[in-house]
DNA sequence: ACATGTGTACTTGTTAGACAATCGAGAAGT
DNA sequence: ACTTCTCGATTGTCTAACAAGTACACATGT
């Protein structure tokens, strides 16, 4: 009968110098998260919401809040009354991932560029991304995001920025895969959102978005090709690219 | 000590013939949800979870469970351990949230002229509107709402849809707003869209997105001077438009 | 008078345990 | 073999309770 300490402890995280409270909802849909972008839950693995609450050793209706979180971000998906289970996303899904970030994102591109406005966040995230030219692939997954959300937020419209966020666990789930099956080589990458940032400073909007267009197109097609479907032409480099 | 019937009874309501189960959780979100728009609950007004709770007679992890779904949406705000509130849309939030509406929707207009597909749910919803043109203005928002969602759907890309619905409570709180104000004429809201399901199906997809860009420039902006901040240029009818 | 500390009421975060309703699958009957 | 029934597992919801945080009034000290 351990004494249960923390009944409503808010756990308390430094993050980069600053104090940050999560409510443990907010913890446990956490480590959910980072264990299904790990693979450690597999496709279709089933999540009850007892078992949840059992190994994270929390209430159940904590456990339904978390699990109900990640059911809204798409990462797990239920019907009433069923039990939750990861997201298993099929070749289809992956296009209308990389599809609705595009739409997104390369308008965003021509807005910046016609501001001319280069995001110091992005900036900064290729930079890590530089320095981990040798490093582990799934390394790169966490600046590589860091990257496009510093973009999208860049336009400084909260509805967008949320917009985003409702696809972001989708699209760090698929770079995910991507990375851990080696698909994109990380100096490609890093030079592809260098050529970005220099678009964007020269106002060449157009120029930007159709680049993005084969940055994600890339990753799309191959990442589809990957898992048993068939693959377009963008799977392929464009002939007179720069790196490698 | 009344004998507390339904403990778990799924409320079930008759909806265009079909039957619908929502949870207790739906149904409370929903009616609150009917009480913002109508301005019943104005703005910055507090919501307790056990005031939810007593009044619809639920317990209050249920209240909860509503209150927190609405602040997903976007129509309430709270912070930790702070009681919520109804969402004060000043000024700059109402241009926050046309100009991502119009981010997604003049992309979306691009692509359904570039395939020429005119949605029936959109031609069908402008028609509904025209049988109104005399009614009460506050009976134009629901299948004007129809009208724009339609046309997110009709790309068949599940998370731009979501996306889109992520912003579509404030949106309505918007549309709201403008017709108890008597912001727009009917006639003039029906004839724009019906210009624009033309263009679609001409395939003029950059004069179709122009138009809307129009068509929610002018409502934005006569909604910021209502609510006291300055109107843009764009609340003016440009010369020559249909419409009386 | 002003800033500071204290205290109390209200509200939220979380837990525990319980029961009805529903779903899925295996068992039984035709 | 196909349908129907029953049973366990799981979810939806409830009640009751306590800890922890917030806010505002009040008292205190300088």
């Amino acid at each position: 009968m351990e004494t249960n300490t923390h009944p409503c402890l808010l756990e308390r995280r430094f993050v980069a110098g600053r104090i940050a409270a999560v409510s443990i909802v907010e913890a446990v849909a956490s480590d959910l998260r980072l264990r299904i972008f790990s693979g450690e839950l597999p496709s279709a693995h089933a999540l009850t919401e007892t078992e949840v609450a059992t190994s994270y050793e929390v209430a159940r209706p904590t456990a339904k809040a978390s699990i109900e979180k990640l059911v809204a971000e798409g990462l797990l998906v239920r019907g009433v009354h069923k039990t939750a289970r990861v997201a298993d996303l099929g070749p289809e899904s992956v296009r209308d991932i990389y599809l609705a970030r595009a739409y997104l994102e390369s308008e965003v591109l021509r807005r910046l560029a016609a501001a001319r406005t280069v995001p110091a966040g992005a900036v900064q995230a290729n930079r890590d991304i530089a320095a981990l030219a040798t490093g582990a692939p799934l390394d790169v997954v966490e600046p590589d995001m860091r990257f496009h959300t510093s973009l999208i937020d860049a336009v400084g419209n909260e509805r967008i920025s949320r917009m985003y966020s409702s696809l972001v666990a989708e699209v760090r789930l698929c770079m995910s895969r991507v990375q851990s099956l080696h698909l994109l080589d990380t100096n490609l990458i890093q030079a592809e959102h260098q050529k970005l940032l220099e678009l964007i400073e020269a106002g060449k909007g157009e120029e930007a978005a159709q680049l993005l267009d084969q940055h994600l197109g890339r990753a799309r097609e191959r990442l589809v090709a990957a898992m048993g479907g068939e693959a377009g032409p963008e799977a392929d480099l464009p002939s007179g690219l720069a790196g490698q």
